[in-house]
RNA sequence: GGAGAAAUGGCAGAGCUGGUUUAAUGCACUGGUCUUGAAAACCAGCGUGCGAGAAAUCGCACCGGGGGUUCGAAUCCCUCUUUCUCCGCCA
């Protein structure tokens, strides 16, 4: 949710940004400065009524504690008019609050300077190509589905059978590589400083409102609806939101954490090839890294965050390259976001396995997460978020590009976690 | 699932027969005095949001959430949520 001082203070900045992002309902911010007017103006009135009666009522408790009676009676006949008005200033606060509150939640993060205008992924900036030759396998060089059908890693049917499409089930090797891979990132971030924390994978309303899932992707997530809670898309929202409401010190600052858990999307409307094998999934297991930081940090930590996944594709041994997403493929909450793609070379094309953002004081400002800053004022934190990794295409890689004739080979860094260093 | 009790500031904890309560008090925290330094003691400050104002400051709301009664609600009523105790079930 864009700051409301913010939008007031520098509207050419705001409207430029949002069509940068291809938002295009751009009346909207008129909307809600005039809305916010509106709200300002009813508040006013209804303090000062307020004010009024409540020193009246102050007034009639002293009248009868000295026993006036008539006066206070006299006293408390004045005022019968107060109530009606300020009841009535109090709906219309309520009702111009609640569509300011609907507006405002429309209006998109706008983009840091430097995201590239475009319309879709296709116009995505090459921020860090591949510096080498891409790996090019020899003749008979399977795709991960059929890898593992031939090493009995995972079985798509048998998802199918107890869940449905989308759900893989990993079996024997599968499953190790799996569980290694998780283990692997986990100690990972814990390396690089992040707190290892283990969340819920179900979410309430406020959580999915705070990091900016609801009311926008509703239909990404899968609703419980009897408990009215949502299964997770991403670890991101319980970790980040363990700061909703929350005033931190500053020293406190950057707060790192880092978990792994399942993720469920929906992903309606995903069809062909695109989504053979484990390409994508309905489930899903992934480890991300979380940092809330001081606003005058939050670049740094982002940088930080792309070395610590680059650093993760390295010790994995597979061709990637990072982009830098344009103004169309940002997502709704982030100002700057960098996407690692995995080169597989089996199906020779280019798998999204890592998304890094900031978004800045976009979610904080929904959460409230706040920090006292040296003047000892509350001021909004930035928080970012980044896969560290995400499992099943990482996955599907690893076997693809790790392919050779006598089996698949395990990256040496892998390979205290896997406790064999082939499958075959 | 059944029965009962409770929810107050960072924490502990009064107020809860409705009206000088501006939410007592203690701890913690911040600044100061004293001290070679520290501790102790003493003094002062110490919640969040919104509105008005150039500012000092002033006003309004907030005692788990929502609603109600009343001139006036932390206090009374309804409702939801959560926690605790006992019973039942259970990894």
């Amino acid at each position: 949710m864009l700051e409301l001082k913010v939008i007031r203070a520098q509207k050419e900045r705001i409207v430029a940004g949002l069509k940068v992002k291809n938002f295009k309902n751009l009346d909207l911010v008129d909307q809600v400065l005039k809305l916010d007017d509106q709200r300002k103006a009813i508040q006013s009135a209804l303090n000062d009524i307020e004010a009024k009666s409540n020193s009246a009522s102050k007034e009639i408790g002293k009248l009868f504690k000295q026993g006036k009676r008539d006066e206070a009676n006299a006293l408390r006949a004045s005022i019968s008019g107060l109530k009606s008005q300020s009841q009535d200033l109090k709906d219309q606060l309520k009702s111009v609050g609640t569509n300011l509150e609907d507006a405002l939640v429309q209006l998109p993060n706008i983009p840091h300077d430097s995201v590239p205008l475009g319309k879709g992924e296709d116009d995505n900036e090459v921020f860090q190509a591949w510096g080498e030759d891409l790996p090019i396998l020899e003749d008979g060089a399977k795709p991960h589905w059929e890898l593992a059908e031939q090493y009995n890693l995972f079985d798509l049917k048998l998802g199918v059978k107890i869940t449905g499409a989308g759900f893989p089930l990993y079996r024997g090797k599968g499953a190790k590589l799996q569980r290694a891979l998780i283990a692997f990132f986990l100690d990972e971030a814990e390396k690089a400083g992040y707190e290892e924390i283990v969340p819920p994978i179900l979410v309430n309303e406020a959580s999915a409102f705070g990091t900016g899932q609801l009311p926008d992707k509703e239909g990404q997530m899968y609703h419980a609806t009897v408990d009215n809670l949502y299964l997770i898309p991403t670890a991101e929202v319980p970790i980040t939101n363990i700061y909703r409401g929350e005033i931190v010190e500053e020293k406190q600052l950057p707060i790192k954490l880092t978990g792994y858990t399942p993720c469920f999307r929906r992903e309606a409307g995903s069809y062909g090839a695109h989504v053979r094998g484990i390409n994508r999934v309905h489930q899903f297991d992934k480890v991300e890294i979380v940092q809330i930081t001081h606003p005058e940090k939050s670049y740094q930590a982002l940088e930080d965050m792309l070395e610590h996944v680059k650093q993760l594709m390295d010790k994995l041994e597979l061709p990637y390259r990072i982009l830098r997403l344009c103004g169309g493929d940002v997502s709704f909450a982030s100002a700057l976001t960098f996407d690692f793609e995995v080169y597989s070379a089996a199906q020779k094309r280019w798998l999204e396995v890592s998304s890094v953002s900031n978004f800045e004081t976009f979610q904080s400002n929904r959460m409230k997460t706040r920090f006292r800053n040296d003047k000892r004022k509350t001021e909004l934190c930035h928080t970012l978020n980044g896969s560290a990794l995400a499992l099943a295409r990482i996955f599907a890689a690893l076997l693809e590009n790790h392919q050779t004739p006598e089996g698949i080979v395990i990256p040496e860094a892998l390979r205290s976690y896997t406790r064999f260093d082939i499958i075959d």
